[in-house]
RNA sequence: GCGAGAGUGGCGGAAUAGGCAGACGCGCAAGAUUUAGGAUCUUGUGGGGAACCGUGAGGGUUCGAGUCCCUCCUCUCGCACCA
């Protein structure tokens, strides 16, 4: 019979949803297994990014099951966010029904891949049973004093009319649409993840399980630096103008701070030039800086630029009156807004300088003592040397006179010891209408409420008109906006504001472990059990946002009391993109692979088509192929076996059409070799190959050899390090040796019970090694081999170690390191004098080793032989 | 500039712990089968006539280096005037 995938796969999908196979049910006896991939937005298609997420995951699933695991594998929806909203006012479909006819097609589409989920256990987050709880999480955050509101500048993405958080900004454009956000003043909602910033940081140290670079990232990204604030006072000030703070990591050059540079967004510069004659030069000045958009007044190599305040302040340590500038490149988010200048330290401040001819100060001096004050070409910014020009710390190694510095300052009142963050507060406000509603109330008399606990959820409206024109839609639903305030009983507002999509994400692995829980967010016996998650698999492009967010959420409901976690993912694997090479055709633009002809020419208007370099999927460079095409022309098992065959998860995986033949190719081929011998091994008993171990002919021993090998290869490059692609190499390897072995079969093996019974093992093995990859061709042809029960249900195989000990070694024979000849045959038992003996004895050593006296014989055990003559 | 990672056949990629470089697959070639094609099966396939040479380049350590150390080059990703 022919292997027909279609038909196949069907049924077992069929039988998998009628029986639950993959509901979990708590088994404490066995130890548990919770293996999570980042769930997806339903935008209503599944790409092939997705199927590599979720096959990489599944493997894992299985292979655990089948390893006598407790598997929690659940799957969910990421449904709030600006697509459904967008799509509302474009095409006048409701948000709601179309992000649930897109859950209902993905769903379809997930289950076709052969994905071992749960269902059962299957959430959405714009559902109010899921998104009551992030106004639960809310409310206790507010209590506590971790959700906030104040007035702040915001990234303001235009095309997205709504605010962005920090992270969500990349290189100063939108992180969603790409394009460019503008600073806005508007009163938000933030959390105050600043107040796990250490904890953020310091528990990085216990991620073993996370890739380094996603860690850089985080640490990157918290920024912790230590330092001192010190405050420089204006010299002839009004009474009323405060000194100016600013931040150092450097107090051991504060002797050489020669100017000041205050950020020109700072509300400083207006206190300092009010009523100056050149006010109004300065203004214009501040304006058209804060008007260059952000990515070039950024850039390292951009111009320094400036202007004096007419002002002056009074170093604290050299007593000098100092003047007062204005910068492009100071940041008025970072620190205090100002810093003080130390050009011959810093390079930016050197350049400044230079520019604007002002004094430069040496006073760290190298160890070799070889700086010349006079001529300095470049800062020295190195934290090595000893202090001059300081007073009584000159000559003090750095290190030194930091500390004694700083406890000078600090002594004399004139700073403190500070850590700074560059984390912020992570603002959560948009302006939107497809997320959940922040549950907070706004009365005239009472001022802001939170929405009583017993009156959550707060429900999105329905009826709501879809205008595009910018603004919260809820604003303007009278319905839901006006409300009696719980407190006084006056007419109040409703807060318009909904929250950051990235909340939902935040702890949806939690609910995972009680969906249905109905008076907490999380069952804590059902998260202590299940938490953390054993191994999570996602993009890379979540290692700050998502992942940063989920790791605060965590630790702020176990400082709640509701788990004991503090950190959500043991071990995470990021896995690489799907890439594939670009079609251009000079009418037609970028062209789906399928419009390319085989001779590059365009199937509309028969133009060459240009092949560009190979990158990620988009559908911009339309550079796709779409898993469904894929899976209903070769099946499922295919387009997971080629994508875990064709790289390893965490490299960028290369499609190849030729490669997805030579998936297909190998599974006819384990097709062919089952059918082959289902017939005659079905009424063979399964241990008989146990009994007869010591009897059986050395081709047949030799066999089994070959397949305990490959069980133990399987296993542990399943367990170390993912290693999937060399996984199925060695299954690969396994068929062409049962090719070679018996196929196709002989009278003389079919006579021989023995040899078949050596078979069956081989093969039972084989369909128990595939199975976590190509799960419905193995359940398949295990029911052909006549087996009542289920692989999926079947334990691992194992592998016996004695056989492989009796593999025959071959020893390599070198002469000063080269490899001059070979001994097979070698049993593991020989000692070194055996087989240095026999090496020496070999007719291809003769001429190598004939007349030269061995200096040296180098001897590895079961590898190799090295004379040094 | 800083941080992380990577450079191996025509291609994707293998190579525990420093020990046969190129597993496995793709592609290609030859043969078998077939009316033919496709499919399938078998064999071969780093370079070189050879001695030998070959893992980005150059040094080093070692009996022995793709693997360890130093210098450099290229590429990818992330961050970037963070005081």
């Amino acid at each position: 019979m022919k292997y027909d995938p279609q038909i196949i796969e069907a049924r077992w999908q069929a039988y998998w949803a009628k029986h639950g196979t993959f509901n979990v049910e708590d088994n404490p006896s066995q130890p548990k297994y919770y293996c999570l991939e980042m769930f997806p937005y339903p935008s209503g298609r599944i790409h092939m990014g997705h199927v590599r997420n979720y096959t990489i995951g599944d493997v894992l699933a299985r292979f655990h099951r089948m390893n006598g695991f407790n598997v929690l594998h659940p799957m969910g929806w990421d449904a709030f966010g600006l697509p459904a909203e967008n799509t509302a006012i474009e095409q006048n479909i409701h948000p709601v029904e179309w992000t649930q006819t897109n859950i209902t097609s993905m769903r379809t589409q997930l289950k076709r891949i052969g994905l071992s989920y749960d269902w059962t256990r299957e959430i959405a987050t714009c559902n109010p049973s899921y998104y009551k709880w992030n106004q639960w999480i809310f409310l206790k955050m507010y209590q506590r004093g971790l959700a906030y509101k104040k007035r702040s500048p915001v990234n303001w993405c235009e095309s997205c009319k709504t605010v962005l958080a920090n992270e969500q900004v990349i290189n100063n454009l939108c992180w969603r649409c790409s394009s460019e956000v503008f600073p806005k003043e508007l009163d938000q909602w933030f959390f105050k993840i600043t107040a796990y910033a250490e904890e953020l940081l310091s528990s990085c140290d216990s991620l073993t399980g996370w890739p380094q670079r996603v860690l850089a990232m985080q640490r990157h990204w918290i920024g912790k630096s230590e330092g001192i604030e010190v405050d420089f006072k204006v010299v002839d000030a009004s009474p009323n103008l405060q000194p100016i703070r600013i931040f150092t990591t450097r107090p051991d050059t504060i002797f050489g701070a020669t100017f000041i540079s205050v950020a020109p967004e700072s509300p400083l510069v207006d206190l300092l030039i009010k009523g100056k004659n050149n006010e109004q030069e300065i203004r214009e000045f501040v304006t058209r800086i804060s008007r260059q958009d952000r990515s070039t007044r950024t850039e390292t190599s951009s111009e320094k630029e400036g202007l004096f305040t007419g002002c002056y302040a009074k170093n604290p340590l050299t007593g000098d009156a100092i003047p007062i500038w204005i910068a492009n490149f100071v940041l008025y988010e970072y620190g205090t807004g100002a810093i003080m200048a130390v050009p011959a330290h810093d390079q930016r401040d050197f350049e400044f300088a230079q520019q604007y001819k002002l004094p430069i100060r040496l006073v760290i001096q190298n160890p070799s003592g070889t700086l010349d004050p006079d001529n300095l070409t470049e800062a020295y910014t190195q934290e090595e040397g000893y202090l001059v020009n300081s007073n009584n710390f000159s000559t003090l190694p750095v290190k030194e006179g930091k500390s004694r510095i700083t406890r000078w300052i600090e002594e004399k009142e004139h700073g403190t010891k500070i850590i700074h963050y560059r984390l912020r507060d992570w603002g959560v406000s948009r302006q939107r209408y497809w997320g959940t509603p922040i549950p907070m109330i706004i009365c005239k008399n009472c001022g802001l409420l939170p929405v009583p606990e017993q009156d959550l959820p707060v429900v999105l409206p329905l009826d709501v008109p879809f205008t595009g024109k910018g603004g919260s839609p809820l604003e303007d639903i009278a319905e839901f906006s006006h409300i009696t305030c719980p407190n006084c009983g006056n007419q109040a507002t409703r807060e318009s504001d909904t929250m950051d999509t990235f909340v939902d994400s935040s702890w949806y692995f939690l609910r995972y472990t009680s969906p249905h829980q109905q008076d907490l967010p999380v069952n804590p016996t059902a998260s202590d059990r299940w938490m953390a998650v054993d191994q999570y698999i996602g993009g890379i492009e979540h290692a700050v946002l998502h992942l940063l967010y989920a790791r605060f959420f965590t630790k702020v409901l176990r400082d709640l009391g509701l788990i004991t976690v503090s950190e959500p993912f043991a071990n995470l694997l990021t896995q690489g993109m799907v890439c594939k090479e670009t079609y251009h055709c000079p009418k037609h633009g970028f062209i789906l692979p399928s419009d390319a002809t085989d001779t590059h020419h365009c199937t509309h208007c028969a133009s060459t088509v240009s092949v560009g370099r190979i990158e990620k999927m988009s559908k911009s460079k339309k550079n796709i192929i779409d898993p469904e095409a894929l899976i209903s022309r070769y099946g499922a098992d295919t387009a997971r076996l080629f994508s875990l065959f064709a790289a390893p998860p965490e490299k960028d995986l290369e499609w190849s059409d030729d490669g997805v033949e030579g998936a297909a190719r190998f599974l006819n081929r384990v097709w062919r070799l089952v059918s082959e011998y289902s017939e005659v091994l079905k009424s063979l008993d399964p241990n008989f190959v146990q009994d007869m171990v010591n009897e059986m002919p050395q081709a047949s021993r030799n066999l089994r050899r070959q397949v305990h090998h490959r069980i133990c290869k399987v296993t542990q490059d399943i367990k170390r390090e993912f290693q999937f692609n060399t996984a199925i190499s060695a299954i690969m390897e396994l068929v062409n040796i049962l090719y070679a072995f018996g196929f196709p079969i002989t009278t003389t093996i079919k006579k021989n019970s023995k040899t078949l019974g050596v078979m069956k093992e081989a093969i039972n093995a084989l369909i128990m090694l595939l199975s976590p990859f190509t799960p419905h061709i193995a359940e398949e042809m295990w029911a052909a081999l006549g087996n009542d029960s289920h692989v999926l249900h079947s334990s691992w195989p194992q592998y016996d170690p004695t056989l492989l000990q009796e593999e025959p070694l071959t020893i390599i024979l070198q002469v000063n390191g080269k490899t001059r000849g070979k001994l097979e045959g070698i049993s593991h038992d020989w000692t070194k004098e055996q087989v240095v003996e026999k090496a020496r004895k070999e007719p291809k050593m003769d001429s190598w080793l004939q007349g030269k006296t061995t200096r040296k014989v180098i001897y590895v055990e079961h590898r190799l032989v090295n004379f040094v003559i």
